[in-house]
DNA sequence: CGAGATTTGACAGCATCCTGTCGTTATGAC
DNA sequence: GTCATAACGACAGGATGCTGTCAAATCTCG
């Protein structure tokens, strides 16, 4: 049993790296069933729920920093947003081009219902994964993700 | 204190579902850049480890399932590196049309070579995250995973 | 104050993954 | 053995994210 081809797979971190493939494939799939009946879709979800915490309002290329995307990516959902009248944009007074994104009361009204729709399945994940797990886990990704930006970051000097 | 507008975003899940996305984002930045010069993307090299997991060589439902990800967008990425001859397809003895994919000599040598590139940083994970939170986060992961695709499951029936 | 660097938005093109639908092939119930 | 079901591949179309490039606005520093 010592010629079984080993590629680096048995290699701990591949196991983590593909679970959280993984684990993020399932979570886009799980998003967008959940907010299809209200119009949406994953992305414009998670796009309005940053702009949503940017209280006062953020220019895109702030929001696309919060969620690890690129400005382009994030610039065209919010235009979409914007068409569909969930966001608005603002004079941003520090930057003439860069308007600050806002949510509009109908894009609040959407966000708070699709919340409503999420809340049981946050509780079912906190519920499978007990306090301690699931703060463990984020903070070990956390600790990843540091790691990685700062690879990345370097890689690209 | 109580005033402060409080969207569902406390919820310790919802951390771990952004950091779940953040993470999933910068792996595939980090491979991509990896495996750039080999001419080969995050996604080619992906379904060439699944192929090269599959030692006897698998139809692409299969490697499709084991990746989390539909049949179609392995098939695409398959058809592709077929015709880079780095994979190939064998007979099914157990369906005609399902043939097996199968690794060539030359996907072989890439994947290889892609592995060497992977270990640093495989290892520099492994450092950043000792044995055991290494383990226990992939295990927590699979614990979320497991639900989210059981939750997916029922909602598809 | 002025030149270069940085940040931001706009536009174009591409890679990846998804859903939906269809025809072919295997499998299982009867 | 036959028919319904499931599995698999093929094809079309849409959604999301990326890189590359350029212009406008701001900032930094001498």
């Amino acid at each position: 049993m010592t010629d079984a081809p080993r590629p680096p797979f048995e290699h701990p971190a591949n196991a983590l790296v593909l679970e959280i493939f993984r684990a993020n494939g399932a979570l886009i799939r799980l998003g967008d069933a959940l907010v299809k009946p209200l119009g949406l879709t994953s992305a414009r979800w998670q796009v309005l729920g940053a702009v949503a915490q940017g209280h006062g309002g953020l220019p895109v290329a702030r929001i696309a920093d919060n969620m690890g995307l690129t400005r382009q990516s994030v610039q065209r959902i919010v235009d979409e947003l914007a068409e569909a009248e969930l966001v608005g944009f603002a004079p941003n007074p520090a930057h003439k081009r860069a308007k600050l994104v806002v949510m509009t009361p109908r894009g609040q009204r959407l966000f708070q219902r699709a919340s409503e729709r999420w809340a049981p399945y946050a509780d079912a994940i906190a519920a499978a994964l007990d306090p301690r797990r699931l703060r463990s886990t984020t903070d070990n990704l956390a600790t990843l993700r540091g790691f990685l930006d700062q690879t990345n970051d370097r890689s690209s000097e």
